[in-house]
DNA sequence: TTAGGGTTAG
């Protein structure tokens, strides 16, 4: 026959071997093509393909139908290369392929993603008129999407001059399969309306996950009802539809209906539990998920696997409990499924969430091949726990170990640069997203937004906003937000209004942001209108995080009493950050009185974090009553509770310099103090006095204003104008919120050295220039 | 048919 010379590389002798004398059960006697075809049928219906190969091996000149059936068996279960090496040595032979051969050769060229023999014997197929055949056709079609060939897969469907529900089938799973919702739905029909085919079971099963992933909850409920018309639900497959009906309305966030569909299923799988369960950990109804896993396991262990304890690990991470995790740790390793690689990755990142990132990175070390999630979970991990620099290794190391970075990646190292306020490595990072071609992507914008505000440059935010071509709710609230902690309210109203003028409908997170940015800047009628709005016009019912930055923009601005009223009228009972929110604020407007009674409040909830008790605190010490400040900070101590120390940091030419308070640990400490002792000259000339309110210890005067001039944020600065030309903007970052007295010295700083300063502390941006500070003393 | 790392607020 005049096969074409194709490109198939020359089959090993290994392949050809042939005729090894028999061994084993296989027969020694002499039989005819037909015997021996019965008995190699034979070994293949019991699974038996070495067994079978020896028979192959055995017959003098094997036929198509032998070949055939050896190709299809491997094809089946794989070894895939021995199909092909099979088909290659039919060649070598001259045994011609017929119609049963190239469907079954085709699919272990589709297995094993090999498009380059794929296309070679899609030409042989062409060459002796078979291309066009119903089941070579699908196999062809099935091979190009495997390599995500959308032409050619096309291409050879249209020549078809049949095409069974099993062909289209092949071409809409390859649509599903690439997330090509158009295409596919556009496909669905021109079946039913071209080909006169009605959707069979594999189409749905195809079709459901696409929906699922694009929330198509409309289509969903049609293909549902589809279903229960054409009795789909009924038939062998109902696990199949059944598990991803289940899925398509867990995935669209309709846990009744996801639920009715579960429990109408007689026969479940894991897949069917997993569905569900990921389902409600969608929602975030993390106790029910963790329940509906105990009562898998009770079901049956056999449907323990990676898959069901992955969702189960992110219950425990979402709710904190480590000793389930820890217990679920066991139950893997107990069925030697923790050497899988998404059980591995979900336990690492489980230990990550939990503050556990010693374990978590012993975890990473045990995993044999990892892959990009694996550095991923680990990355966010050290962002997650503040240790970004270490994130920063971690990238490396992917890279040295030639795994690629995908959004994730990025959208995970992007904060990192956020938490060091380390424009240089943001800048590179941004850098990075541009060379991998992300640097569209709606999520890595709304890092980089959220990164370039954090790092100073609310400017460079709005460059990233404005060039995005598609935005979404987030990208709008990190906007808010940025220009919140930049004391811009009235920038932030007016993008709120631009975004509803779009089309964008807010959520809870943009009240937030909203109402905080109007706090930051002082605009308290603003701030109570939006809360309002939010309530009144829009449905949203507020939640504590809405009531703490009402707190905070009421007490801050000075409506102590207002804010205490509005405290006892709120629905829900004030947890500890509201009274803390209040608690701050009487610390600003030093008013002891209501600061008692607020701590009052405050340790009546129980103590739930040491700022409140750093607060109350001052406030004596504010007032001059150190024994109470000193009590308050014993019970602290007592009752175990550690103060972060204030640290600053500032990057001079891509390198971080952190000091803390009083710290001489700096190379260039003599330096930084002969500074700070001039600029303390400079400034007292014009009038600065030190305010030693701020001293939280009973020391002398003269001590006092030394605790403070040595200030870690006062440090920072000084090795800034020290290091940075006079044009040059010192930019400063604080872990904590920074003190009255370094504001006020700060504002005399910019006159006496002609610097513009900026500096970020815990709460927002403070741009100081000109002897004023943009947040016009209102911190 | 399921599943592992990611962006906003307080």
């Amino acid at each position: 026959m005049g096969l074409p010379r194709g490109h198939l590389r020359p089959f090993s002798t290994a392949a050809v071997r042939l005729r090894r004398p028999p061994s084993g059960s296989i027969s020694h006697e002499v039989k005819d093509n037909k015997e021996w075809q019965q008995e190699l049928e034979q070994h293949i219906a019991r699974g038996q393909l070495a067994l079978a190969r020896q028979v192959f091996d055995r017959i003098p000149a094997p036929d198509a139908r032998a070949y055939n059936a050896l190709i299809r068996a491997y094809s089946w279960r794989g070894p895939f290369h021995a199909a092909i090496d099979l088909y290659r040595s039919m060649l070598y032979f001259r045994v011609p392929p017929n119609k049963y051969t190239f469907p079954f050769v085709l699919k272990a060229c589709s297995a094993l993603a090999d498009l380059c023999a794929g296309r070679t014997i899609h030409a042989h197929a062409a060459a002796v008129g078979l291309h066009t055949d119903l089941f070579v056709s699908t196999a062809l079609i099935d091979l190009y999407i495997r390599c995500a060939r959308f032409g050619p897969a096309a291409n050879v469907f249209a020549k078809m001059p049949m095409r069974d529900v099993v062909a289209w089938n092949a071409m809409l799973a390859g649509y599903a399969n690439h997330g090509m919702y158009h295409h596919a739905i556009a496909h669905l029909l021109d079946m039913q309306d071209r080909g006169g085919l009605r959707p069979n079971a594999s189409t749905l099963v195809s079709l459901l996950p696409l929906l699922a992933q694009h929330g198509a909850l409309f289509q969903g409920t049609s293909v549902h009802a589809y279903c229960l018309r054409a009795y789909l639900d009924q038939n062998e497959e109902q696990v199949l539809i059944g598990t991803a009906l289940l899925d398509m309305y867990a995935k669209c966030k309709h846990l009744v209906y996801a639920c009715r569909v579960f429990h109408g299923m007689t026969v479940r799988n894991e897949v069917t539990w997993s569905a569900l369960i990921g389902g409600f950990v969608l929602c975030d109804r993390m106790t029910e998920a963790f329940n509906l896993f105990k009562d898998m396991l009770v079901e049956g262990m056999c449907f323990l696997s990676a898959t069901s304890v992955a969702s189960a690990l992110r219950v425990c991470a979402s709710l904190a409990d480590l000793r389930m995790g820890t217990q679920l740790h066991a139950l893997l390793a107990k069925s030697g499924i923790h050497a899988d690689l998404t059980a591995g990755n979900s336990l690492l990142s489980m230990y990550a969430k939990a503050g556990l990132i010693n374990e978590a990175t012993m975890l990473f070390d045990e995993i044999a091949i990892k892959d990009t999630i694996s550095y991923g979970a680990l990355l966010s991990g050290y962002v997650q726990n503040g240790k970004a620099e270490e994130a920063f290794l971690v990238f490396k190391k992917m890279q040295a170990c030639n795994v690629q970075p995908d959004i994730a990646t990025m959208v995970s190292l992007i904060p990192a640069c956020s938490h060091l306020a380390a424009l240089q490595h943001g800048r590179c990072s941004h850098g990075s997203v541009i060379i991998r071609g992300l640097a569209l992507e709606t999520s890595i914008c709304n890092s980089l937004i959220d990164m370039y505000a954090k790092c100073g440059r609310i400017d460079l935010s709005r460059q990233v906003f404005d060039k995005m071509p598609a935005r979404d709710i987030v990208s709008w609230n990190t906007m808010i937000a940025g220009y919140g902690i930049h004391g811009l309210g009235k920038e932030a109203t007016t993008l709120f209004l631009s975004m509803k003028n779009q089309g964008f409908e807010p959520d809870d997170v943009t009240f937030i942001c909203l109402i905080a940015a109007c706090s930051h800047s002082g605009l308290v009628t603003e701030g109570k209108h939006w809360f309002d709005t939010m309530t009144h016009k829009y449905g949203i019912l507020p939640r504590m995080e809405h009531y703490i930055c009402m707190v905070d923009l009421l007490a801050r601005g000075g409506f102590l009493d207002e804010a205490y009223q509005f405290i006892q009228s709120m629905p829900l009972k004030a947890d500890v950050r509201v009274w803390g929110a209040l608690l701050g604020a009487c610390r600003i407007h030093k008013n002891i009185d209501l600061g008692k009674q607020v701590s009052r409040m405050i340790q009546k909830l129980g103590p739930e974090g040491t700022g409140n008790f750093v607060l109350l605190s001052n406030i004596f010490s504010a007032a001059g009553r150190f024994d109470e400040a000193a009590e308050v900070r014993i019970i602290q101590k007592v009752k175990g509770f550690k103060k972060s120390p204030g640290c600053s940091w500032i990057e001079i030419n891509g390198s971080l310099h952190a000091f803390v308070g009083g710290d001489q640990s700096h190379p260039c400490s003599p330096d930084i103090y002969h500074e700070l002792d001039n600029i303390l000259i400079d400034i007292k000339k014009l009038g600065y006095q030190a305010d030693t309110s701020f001293v939280l210890q009973d020391l002398e005067e003269e001590e006092k204003e030394k605790a403070l001039l040595y200030h870690s944020e006062k440090l920072a600065i000084a090795f800034g104008v020290l290091s940075l030309n006079e044009d040059k903007t010192i930019f400063v970052t604080k872990n904590l919120r920074v003190c009255g007295d370094c504001h006020t010295a700060i504002k005399y700083m910019t006159l006496v050295r002609n610097r513009t300063i900026i500096v970020r502390d815990a709460n927002r941006f403070h741009h100081f220039k000109n002897g004023q500070c943009s947040c016009g003393d209102f911190w």
